[in-house]
DNA sequence: ATAAGAATGCTAAGAATTTAGCATTTTGAG
DNA sequence: CTCAAAATGCTAAATTCTTAGCATTCTTAT
């Protein structure tokens, strides 16, 4: 399943040094979930810093209808639960588990504990803060200015970073709509553009990038 | 003109002691800026953080089309530069000013030894940021699950929370238009639909809120 | 080899939005 | 008071997107 978010990827830990990944070792609970299982649901009030230390966490919200959508995926080294600690708020979405998944969790006082101890902590905290909200921002220029076509090329081409197999993109259509917000009907629409326009190819489960440069000098032309 | 992210505010400067504030002083240079004045455009290379001691500043994009896009607009106290201290990024919008306008500024060099000097800035800026970024988070939520009359009856709820007149805000629909990112006719139209319910009455550049708690009622309701 | 499940492709009707243009109403300056 | 500018209201055609449903193609487990 695609991230949303999770763009350039920007994980906490990328940004601690040695010593400050000892500290939120030291201060951390490490807590295993099985894939599929609820870390907690919108509304919750249970403040605290955690990050992911292997697997992955889905977050999105449900709405009154059931339709349920996705906000991010969050990998190894990302945080999050920042906006209980600095923000006061309950969490913002539901946030489950994918795949087998471990997370360290620090607990509001302890928390506190560690920011006076490891001034780096902070620091650490805004760059991966600060990235986020960057890319936030980004994406919803891109919502509202960019057609689908174009969003969706962005989205296999930020995929592409990231695969396994070069010029290629293990990805199903419905994950892909799910993940931009729109129907499949829409997405397979814009993937099939894309594809008349010769710089996709359009597989059983997957994409494929005939060239990573053709794609990207393509979206460059769209996005100004 | 409303504001997009500036939701409840957030600004830095109130999450900063006195002493920090003194400490922000002494390190910045002030810059004065007529209404309309450009700060910087977008993919400038000037890293530093900027607050707004008075006035305002609009951010945007204007795209290959020349089409504007409003992404936020700050008042006083708040701050702005992060991504290109904290994300070395290059100016991600274009910034002017709004009404004569004085801005805090501090170059990179200058911003790193107080954040030295100063624990609490790294507070204060997480702070800051972390609403922001979970602001952006809702208001994309808000984008891709509420139909436009909602959207639009919260903006205006928003607007009514900063109004000077109790129970009207002041606003143009062109504004809000741009504002929410659709054309004007789609929020004439969300508008007339708002007013049929009776939770607004439209006037010639205000609107009216018969009952703000009615509001946030018909508000609540529909975004689960 | 085959059947079941997964994924894609396609269609059609309807809803939401956009652009473009023009008529009408309201305001405020002179 | 009058008139120009600003703002709203309205219309119509074109576009995009959605939902719903079904046919077809591809994959994989048995």
């Amino acid at each position: 399943m695609p991230d949303l978010l999770d763009f350039g990827g920007a994980p906490l830990m990328e940004f601690a040094s040695g010593r400050l990944r000892r500290g939120i070792r030291a201060a951390a609970t490490a807590v295993r979930y099985q894939d599929g299982a609820v870390l907690h649901a919108h509304g919750d009030d249970k403040p605290g810093l955690s990050i992911v230390r292997s697997g992955a966490v889905r977050f999105g919200l449900v709405d009154a209808d059931g339709t349920y959508i996705a906000t991010s995926l969050l990998g190894a080294g990302h945080c999050f639960g920042e906006a209980t600690l600095f923000a006061g708020r309950a969490r913002t979405h539901d946030a489950v588990a994918v795949g087998e998944t471990i997370i360290e969790q620090i607990d509001k006082a302890r928390f506190d504990r560690l920011l006076d101890q490891e001034p780096d902590l902070a620091r650490a905290l805004l760059k991966a803060t600060t990235r986020r909200l960057y890319s936030a921002l980004d994406f919803m220029d891109d919502l509202r200015r960019l057609p689908l076509p174009v969003r969706t090329a962005k989205l296999v081409a930020l995929m592409a970073n990231s695969a396994e197999q070069d010029g290629s993109v293990a990805c199903n259509q419905a994950d892909l709509a799910f993940t931009l917000g729109v129907s499949r009907v829409s997405v397979g629409k814009a993937l099939g553009d894309l594809q008349k326009e010769g710089i996709l190819k359009l597989g059983y489960g997957k994409i494929d990038i005939p060239s990573r440069a053709r794609l990207h000098e393509w979206i460059a032309d769209r996005s100004a």
